[in-house]
RNA sequence: GCCGGGGUGGCGGAAUUGGUAGACGCGCCAGACUCAAAAUCUGGUUGGGGCAACUCAGUGUCGGUUCGAGUCCGACCCUCGGUACCA
């Protein structure tokens, strides 16, 4: 009688003989190759979901297989222990956030353990501990001193019921998530890290971050936005010049209005004076409007009764404030040309201003302006004066020369991308480590007084962070120790923590520095493993910080993360599982009823890595059979398997010519899937790993090794070959069956194996004969057949004679070992 | 609108550089075992026609290149994801 595959059995021995020997702790080893393989940290929000378990799969999977090609791997993991979900519990719970997360981090700890991660534990941080945040406040400190962190007012979305501010996720059309309230933009001051210093680089990095997937690549180059263009001013009288960016130099002469954003002086200082402007300008601030919305706003504005001088013609140009100019990019102004703008035209056609074209189309064409802008960067200037006649590109340097020449204006260059806002008027964060004197001014929290440490027994009642209302926490002294000091009661951004914790896995137990010269043997980061959400944010700070990180001298890589795999969602019923759509599938209750390596089989199986994965539990129940079988193949064979191992040493299986027909076909077979197998690993196609292992396992059960000694010894190398293949995915039962096997060692360590080129010849060769590149006939012939051979053959062939019948046979097409096509 | 994926059986998905379309699995059908069912095992399973050998059609649509196209080129349709008054 077999035993019976029981899953939580075997499963929690693999587990307890991997931690017993410490399997997967790692340390630096000069004399071999590292790699690195990172799946993002989780946030502790309770329990595992499925896109946790495919995650860490995946990543697991590639850690296990780049250990048995021989590598010193290392495979960390922690928690992203700070953040909001953590005070909406204490608030729901009344339980401390600290309290909350902690537990959260325990039960998933016990989860991942449960799933046969082959994770260095002893590396295991949480961010939310004061030795990993007081090196983030540290590094802070570094900022300041290089000018790359300073403070500055930024417009917060404000709850006006609950006194706080909201993350953009809590508005919700406009209003607070909780109160309902709607929502105001208030100034407040607040910290910024300048990620523009290094926009230039982040960008052109991009380009030679070959092994990230090129949808993260493009969406990083569009969130950077750079753009080339002149920037210039009107003079104004009365006033400052107002400077206006532009990236269409070449359409300066068809400007026939300017527009300013509401927010910006001109429209400031005029609706002081003139009451329809500052009611315009009033209504714009409440807008809080959805993308869908702002598709089909319409274009609104109002004259501010002011003009601008024109720098070329010395035209007098109405100034306007509009909606849709954005305070935030470029200068909050703009030179309108409705000729070549669709927006301009849209705004100019509803308020009777001049369109005046000055392209017109390269081919000759008319374009009716009456209908819409000619917006494309290809025609002629026209109506332009001393720029006449030039093509786009030629008229835009022109104009800059013209500008600049005449000190006007000059050529820039200008980005999307804005300074990075650090600060959150939260509590559940890393507290950022500066006082301030009753004047206002900074003081930074000296390094030797770090951590500036959260208080985490606190009263979580009402939703104010509770550090503000904590004298115990604000009131204190300045560094000099003489005077009175208010501490600064925002933390950062959890997106700090997480840019640089791949960093910090590297030096566990560093409590002199923030990083060790360990950090350089790991770094960069082989393989990172993660959810496509993060393709721009957390990716791009992450980049940010490794720079920032390397000019402090702390790294000496420039990119943190060689390969950047996204893997696809998990889906049930067509939709992504969500709570919300109540199609969620519990990970533990799939793997209490099958086992780890049912789940983490299943999901490599169902789907390549990158796709999404749609959720089946039929097919969950298939893979379970699978390795039952698997089960049953192996323990019914123990017997022939121990007799295989007397009768042949290695040497005798690689060199095993085989005189048996059966045994040469078994070979032949394994050893074609497992050069499948291998391309597939290195392509990171699971899926075709399994369906592989599952032909594999099908040949074999089909095999008798008993009939001789050639068959026994073939038997033994595939059974091997498949626990091999099969261990990084399903590694519980490749532990166990190994040592059923009677094979040496854990199948953990065991060498990857390699393909035998020999076993793959054959004596015959199975050809395809078509007509006319249609499938007609097949013919197996000896291997050395002539080439004259297989045409005579094929032509020769009873179905093909059928086919070509009296039409001549204009040519004959042979694919080596494949295909003889016949032309007729 | 723009950018990036993806359209292949009843379903999830296979198919190096153009070379046997549908590997592998799920489901379904039939058979074996069983009093019966479950489990397990064996066989079948793209659609149409035919008793059969066989034959015709077939990878979102239309066209092209080629001895040969799921794969390459052109135009379009659908779908998923990202993103945007960015001047």
């Amino acid at each position: 009688m077999i035993d019976k595959y029981n899953p939580a059995k075997i499963e929690s021995a693999a587990q307890k003989y991997w931690d017993d020997r410490q399997s997967f702790a790692v340390s630096e080893d000069t004399d071999r190759e590292k790699y690195y393989c990172l799946s993002m940290l989780p946030y502790p929000s309770g329990k595992l979901h499925m896109g946790h378990v495919r995650n860490y799969t995946i990543g697991d999977v590639i850690s296990r297989y780049q250990r048995m090609l021989g590598k010193n791997v290392l495979q960390p993991m922690g928690w992203d222990a700070f953040g909001l979900p953590a005070e909406n519990a204490a608030i729901a719970h009344r339980t401390p956030p600290a309290k909350w997360t902690t537990a959260n981090i325990d039960y998933m700890r016990t989860q991942l353990k449960r799933l046969g991660f082959g994770y260095d534990w002893n590396r295991e941080l949480s961010t939310c501990s004061p030795e990993y945040y007081r090196w983030e406040q540290w590094f802070f400190n570094r900022l300041l001193e290089k000018n790359l962190a300073y403070k500055k007012m930024a417009v917060v979305n404000w709850d006006p019921v609950e006194q706080t501010v909201l993350a953009n996720e809590q508005v919700e059309n406009g209003r607070g998530w909780r109160s309902g309230a709607i929502v105001e933009r208030r100034e407040v001051s607040q910290w910024f890290i300048r990620i523009t210093e290094y926009a230039e680089e982040l960008l052109n990095e991009i380009d030679h971050l070959e092994g990230w997937p090129d949808a993260v690549r493009t969406m990083q180059r569009n969130w950077i936005g750079r753009s080339e263009g002149v920037e210039f001013s009107f003079r104004v009288e009365g006033e400052e010049p107002l400077e206006v960016y532009t990236t269409r130099p070449d359409t300066i002469m068809g400007i026939t209005f300017i527009s300013v954003a509401a927010e910006h002086p001109l429209a400031l200082k005029a609706a002081g004076n003139n009451p329809d402007v500052a009611a315009f300008v009033e209504s714009c601030k409440n807008v809080h409007a959805t993308e869908k919305e702002m598709e089909t706003m319409e274009k609104k504005g109002i004259p501010l009764g002011i003009t601008g001088i024109h720098p070329v013609s010395g035209e007098e140009i109405g100034i306007w404030v509009a909606n849709f100019v954005l305070m935030e990019y470029g200068t909050g102004a703009i030179m309108a040309v409705p000729a070549h703008d669709q927006r301009d035209w849209e705004f100019a056609t509803k308020h009777g201003i001049e369109i005046r074209p000055v392209i017109r189309p390269a081919d000759g064409s008319q374009h009716d302006f009456s209908q819409s802008a000619l917006t494309a960067k290809e025609g002629i200037t026209c109506n332009s004066g001393v720029f006449d006649g030039l093509g786009c590109a030629a008229a835009c340097e022109a104009v800059a020369e013209y500008l600049e020449t005449h000190g006007a204006g000059r050529k820039t260059i200008n980005y999307r991308l804005r300074d990075w806002g650090v600060s959150r008027q939260r509590y559940w964060g890393c507290p950022i480590p500066v006082v301030y004197d009753d004047a206002g001014k900074v003081f930074a929290v000296p390094d030797g007084e770090l951590p500036v440490r959260l208080p985490e027994d606190v009263e979580f009642s009402g939703v104010q962070s509770p550090i503000r209302n904590d004298p115990e926490f604000y009131r204190t002294t300045l560094p000099s120790g003489d005077r009175p000091a208010i501490r600064e009661t925002d933390t950062f951004d959890t997106f700090f923590e997480s840019s640089w914790y791949y960093a910090r896995y590297c030096c566990p137990g560093s409590d002199h520095a923030m990083l060790d010269e360990r950090a350089n043997y790991w770094l960069p980061v082989d393989q990172y493993v993660g959810g496509i959400e993060h393709a721009v944010l957390h990716l791009l700070y992450a980049r940010f910080f490794h720079k920032l990180m390397r000019d402090a001298g702390l790294v000496d890589s420039d990119e943190p993360f060689t390969n950047l795999l996204c893997q696809g969602m998990v889906l049930k019923d067509g939709s992504k599982m969500s709570k919300s759509k109540n199609n969620t599938v519990d990970p533990q209750s799939m793997i209490d009823k099958y086992g780890a390596d049912t789940v983490r089989l299943f999901m490599m199986f169902a789907s390549p890595p990158e796709q999404p994965l749609e959720w089946n539990d039929d097919a969950v129940a298939g893979s379970f059979r699978f390795l039952k079988r698997w089960w049953a193949l192996v323990h019914r064979n123990s017997e022939a398997m121990a007799t295989a191992r007397q009768l042949s040493s290695d040497q005798d299986l690689a060199a095993a010519d085989c005189a048996d027909r059966e045994a040469r076909e078994l070979r032949r077979t394994t050893h074609r899937i497992l050069e499948k197998v291998v391309r597939d690993y290195q392509r990171i196609h699971y899926n075709t790993v399994v369906a592989g292992a599952m032909e594999l396992l099908n040949s074999l059960d089909r095999f008798d090794p008993g009939k001789n000694r050639d068959c026994l010894s073939a038997f033994r190398e595939s059974m091997v070959i498949l626990n091999k293949i099969l261990a990084p995915i399903a590694p519980h039962i490749a532990h166990r069956l190994w040592h059923v096997m009677g094979e040496a060692g854990d199948v953990l360590d065991a060498d990857w194996p390699q393909v035998d080129r020999q076993a793959l010849q054959s004596d015959t060769l199975k050809w395809v004969i078509q007509v006319n590149g249609r499938l007609r006939s097949e013919i197996e012939l000896a291997a050395d057949c002539s080439e004259q051979e297989i045409r005579a053959m094929a032509v020769a062939d009873r179905r093909i004679r059928n086919f070509i019948k009296d039409a001549e046979v204009r040519k004959i097409i042979i694919v080596p070992a494949k295909l003889v096509n016949i032309v007729i």
